[in-house]
This record gives structure tokens, C-alpha cells and sequence, in this order.
DNA sequence: CAAACAATTGGAACCGGTTCTTTTTTAGTA
DNA sequence: TACTAAAAAAGAACCGGTTCCAATTGTTTG
């Protein structure tokens, strides 16, 4: 394998002469032709390792994800992707498989392969997260949830809860049920239901009652099930915090003898595409995933550069109406 | 940053032990604990890229997709991350979204990162392909479609679209509607159909008509529809070449005023967990894709450990019987 | 109990670059 | 032409590890 070493032995020069060459420092126009030529004789590539010793930028961008099997992770990660290819940054993903622990470490793994920067996408932001984020000190982006003192990207999931409640009151209906998930995750968990409620409760005689699911279709699945054939559901509208969990909910209302949106209208929010073609196709709030990670790979770069960035930044949405709603009997 | 000259200050050691420690050297029991206590003290982590630069491991394996907004993609690479996490080495995920040109150009760039071994999912094998791999001189292993020379684990899909027609055959149809993608992707193109033909044709008084669309679920919705308002559709029984273009068909099979299965029997391939949960459920062969990424980076290590691999392995697959499917008129 | 051998440990060199400092060359000016 | 400032090049140190070899310590054996 050849090395500086070797170019530098060959065209008569110093290591230092031929770095300085590479990496555009003063080199006469005499010597520059004679390196040139050498390169390009022998195929030379610097070896990266080396590079990234000494040198601290590296051109990759560390990207942790919570899971590979969600398509609005996916939908952020394409984003990411297209922006950075364009951009010229190398992406080293990994997945934190939903579990805090492995986030952590990935933080530090990606710190120490000297990634110029992080971006997260999470599900919640512990004290043991910023901890991990400040000993990494290098440029670090959450996205999907808000942190304090880190800048973030994120959807505005409050007002998709309202738009969802707005629809569904000028649809005349006054009794829901909503499928929430934990409220550890503050943007799925909590701030779409707030939003929901906040609305709904707006407005006289109508009534929400509240089940807690896990983002797993079996779960939510079940859940619904159970609760359809207690017959006790005189709500006429059901809300779900996720799209796959309204997938869930649909099936079990079909299983369990009913129809949607005829004797139930139902809800997500996403807005995936393949979900569109589902029939009866899916009301819900479209989420710019895509938009968000280029908008990250941006950000990104920006503080790399040790420019300034906004400390929140909020995407807002739009309500896609479809056909699981249906005016109130 | 600590470093490893710091761990051995104050384990009042040579690097040189510590460095052996860290890599399972010969060290007493008395200066392995001296030693393990300070790592964890001070959280030391070694600098990848200095461990890199003397040795010639990384531990890093590159993997190319072709997509990331793929249901299967997400699987097998949710099967790769997990093993290669068990084993201890890291991931490169590099996307080249379905661009030939972007696939070789990673193939040179994770050669040059210094990956152990490149995990290739493909569409198809080109000669570019082949030259780029041989070029970059590391382990490399093609997942997903046969490739001559090179190691590659594949499904059976010419069992696969046996499977589907024998499924139709019982159920007593006779006239069938294949909906294919371009013969390019050789695996999903060419042998899930042959494999169907071949069945069908065993069979007297049938009838095979084809149709070629693309990926794309919003391309096969518009060719469905085209071909069902024509009204010139005999045939009793569709099977498309994956379960998003199933998707796409049935949706236009309920927007062209037909319903599924009572006017057509319907069937993909793939077996996507969400896909369970539409109304009605899919019909389709199930793939072992998990598996597939699992059994991915086993192969790997064995190659980077220069130990023997077979040069094809083929992975088997099995029929999902499920609410898309019923008996012919 | 000393010799012979094995197990540990320390020290220095090295991996392939970058960067700081010093020396040499070149160009510009009086 | 001589002197000075600027540009170019060389040389050495360094990044944070690994690895080879020599030195030390501990153990076994005759």
C-alpha cells in the first residue's frame, strides 16, 4: 500500500510538502505538477485513519435511530440521506433498538469514531441523554422531541391534535375514544392527546375517554378488541396517536362485526403512503417526515460550521381527510 | 478525552499492558483489576481510529441498500443491526436509492473507509458490479439475488411463485392475471413468475396473462385500474409480484366497483407485518428476511475470519394463507 | 537452593497522516 | 547589488493506539 511517505520519497520532497499539497496549503506551482504527477502514478489515496488522528472533521454525520421498522423513521432518514449525499457527508446509522441504554452508548461509539456531528431522532430525552451529550461535545441535533438547551426539530403535534378534533366536531360527533401511547414519549404520548382534548373540550356535551396502548399493532390490536366486544362504546369517533395503531383499531372494529366509518369514524396521524391505499383509506395529519430530514442535514451543517441555529424549530402539518370519517348519525 | 497513556499513569502500568488488557493479552489477575477499575472510573473508550491505523481490522461493515422506505429492506437490516450489535461490529448503512451508479461509487467508498466486509443488498448484479468488487479486494456478500463468482444468500422464489399458484389451483381457478415487475430484478421479476407459470402451466385449461408495472404502489394503482375498467378482465385470480403492488390492486379493485375475494382472489409476496392488519388480510408468501440479515453477518464474519463459505445459499419460505383468497365461482 | 523455563511487564518503535517550527529559496525594494 | 520580507520546503513532534523485543518476576524442577 502506498503511502505519503512513498509520493514524498519519489518526488524529492518532505512528507509535510506533499500534506500541504493535499490539503491546499502554499506549494509551489513547480512541485504541485511533480506530486500531481506521482498521484496519480501510483493511485495514492490518503489512508482516512491516519487522516482522522490528527485531523477532527471527518465529513460523517452519526444518526441514531430508534428503529429500523417504522416508516416515519424511514421517511426522515430518506431526507437525511438525500441531503447529505448531496452535501457530501458520509452517514454512519445506528440503531438504538428503542432501548435507552443502547442510545447512550451510541452517543459515546459515535462520539470516539469522531463524527462531526449527531443527530437523534428520539422518543424521549433523559437527564442521562444530556449528560451523555455534553461529554460527547460535538454539534447535536434532536429531532421529533424537544429538549431543553439542545437544539431541536420537531412536528407540531399539539396543533395535529387539534386539527383532528376540529374535523371531527364539524363532523358533528360529541362522544371519542382515544387510543393514546405512554406518556414518556412527550410528542406522541402526551402533546397530540393534549391537543385533542384541548379542543374537543371546547365545546359543550361532548365526552373523551382515554386507552393506553404500546406503538405495537398486536397490542393496540388486542386492546381495541377487547374493548368493541364489551359493547360498552358509545363513542362514535375514535382518535389513534399513530397510524399503524389506527391500522390496528380498524381491523378489530371490522373483526368484532362493525364497519368504519359507518358505525365508527377513525383516525391517525402520520400520513405514511402505503397507508394510503388501504381501503377504506385513512384520515389523518400528514407529517412532513421527509422535509424534517433535510431540513436536519441543513442544521446540521450549519453548526458544524459553528454558526448559529434556532434552539426549536417547529414543522407544522396538515389534516388529509379520507374515507374513515363520516359525519355523525 | 482520556486516553490510553492516562489509564496507564494511573494504573501505574506500561500502554503497552493496558493495551494488552483491552485486547486479551497476557496480563496477572492482580493488574487486570487495577486496570478494569480505572476504565471504569474514567469511562475510557479507545480512539477508534488509532486502533485502526496499526491494525488492519475496523470492525466496521459497510451495507448498501437500494432503498430505505422498503418494508423488507427495513427487516433484513433490523437483522443485521442486531447481530452485527451482538458481535461487536459496527454498521456503515449507506443508501443508494436505486441508482446503479450510486451503488458502485459506495462500494469504492466503504473499500476506502476501510470496512472489513461490504453486505450488498441487490437488485441486480451488473459486470460494473463485479468489476467494482473485485477491485475493492474485501469480503463481499450479495443478498437477495444469485451472483456468479461472489457469495450471496437468496430466497426461493421460484418456490415462492410455485407456492402461490398451487394455493390458486385448489382453490379451482383457472384464469390468472400476473401482475410483474421488469425482468431486470431478476429474483422478483423473473423467478417468482417463472415459478408461477411453471405450476399453472402443469395444469390443463388455464390461462396466464401478464402485466408489467414498477415498484411504485401509486404505478400499479393506475395500471389496475386502467385494466379492470376495460372490463376486458376474465381472469379470477391476480398474484402480484409483491405485496405493496397487492396493496395498490385491491385498492383499485374497491375504487373500480369490485370487491375482493368475492371477485377476485388476490396475492403478493413478502409477508409485511402491517400489511396483516388491512381488511381483508393479504394472502402472500411469507419471507424469512430477519433471518435473512442474521444469517447476513454470520456469513460475514466467517469470510472476514477467512473461513469457508458457500457460494449460494438459499433460504426457504411458506405460504400465508390468509382472508384475500377464496374458492372460484 | 540454583538453574531453567514460563508468565508478565516495560519500553521503544511504528502505523500514516497533520501541524508547528525552523531553515531555505524566491521575490521585491532601495 | 545588497538587504529584507514573504513564500516554500524541510524536519521533527505528535495523534492514540498496537506490537515486537528485552527485562523482570514468578514457578517448577533436578
Amino acid at each position: 500500500m502506498v503511502t505519503i511517505a512513498d509520493i514524498a520519497k519519489k518526488a524529492g520532497v518532505a512528507k509535510s510538502t506533499v500534506s500541504r499539497y493535499l490539503n491546499g496549503g502554499s506549494v509551489s506551482p513547480k512541485t504541485k505538477k511533480k506530486i500531481e504527477k506521482i498521484v496519480e502514478e501510483t493511485d495514492y489515496r490518503p489512508n482516512s485513519f491516519a487522516r482522522s488522528l490528527k485531523a477532527s472533521r471527518t465529513n460523517m454525520i452519526g444518526v441514531i435511530i430508534p428503529r429500523l421498522d417504522s416508516p416515519s423513521t424511514n421517511a426522515v432518514l430518506s431526507g437525511i440521506d438525500l441531503k447529505a449525499q448531496k452535501k457530501g457527508f458520509q452517514l454512519i446509522i445506528t440503531n438504538a433498538n428503542q432501548q435507552e441504554k443502547r442510545e447512550i452508548e451510541d452517543i459515546y461509539t459515535l462520539a470516539k469514531q469522531k463524527v462531526d456531528g449527531i443527530i437523534f431522532l428520539a422518543k424521549q430525552i433523559t437527564e442521562k441523554h444530556a449528560e451523555a451529550i455534553k461529554k460527547a461535545g460535538i454539534p447535536f441535533l434532536v429531532l421529533g422531541q424537544e429538549a431543553k438547551h439542545i437544539p431541536s426539530i420537531i412536528h407540531d403535534d399539539y396543533g395535529a391534535g387539534q386539527q383532528i378534533a376540529q374535523h371531527a366536531l364539524e363532523l358533528g360527533h360529541k362522544k371519542f375514544l382515544y387510543f393514546t401511547v405512554s406518556g414518556e414519549d412527550k410528542a406522541v404520548g402526551q402533546e397530540r392527546r393534549n391537543g385533542f382534548y384541548s379542543e374537543v373540550s371546547k365545546k359543550e356535551n361532548t365526552k373523551v375517554e382515554w386507552v393506553e396502548t404500546s406503538f405495537h399493532m398486536n397490542d393496540a390490536y388486542e386492546k381495541a378488541l377487547a374493548i368493541l366486544k364489551g359493547s360498552e362504546v358509545d363513542a362514535t369517533f375514535i382518535a389513534c396517536a399513530t397510524d399503524n395503531i389506527a391500522l390496528a383499531v380498524i381491523k378489530a372494529i371490522h373483526d368484532s362485526g362493525s364497519s368504519v366509518p359507518t358505525d365508527f369514524s377513525v383516525t391517525g396521524f402520520g400520513g405514511y403512503e402505503a397507508l394510503s391505499f388501504i381501503s377504506p383509506a385513512l384520515t389523518t395529519v400528514h407529517y412532513p417526515y421527509f422535509d424534517l430530514g433535510e431540513l436536519a442535514i441543513q442544521t446540521m451543517e450549519k453548526m458544524i460550521n459553528k454558526k448559529e441555529v434556532a434552539l426549536k424549530r417547529t414543522l407544522s402539518n396538515r389534516l388529509i381527510i379520507k374515507e374513515t370519517t363520516t359525519k355523525s348519525k
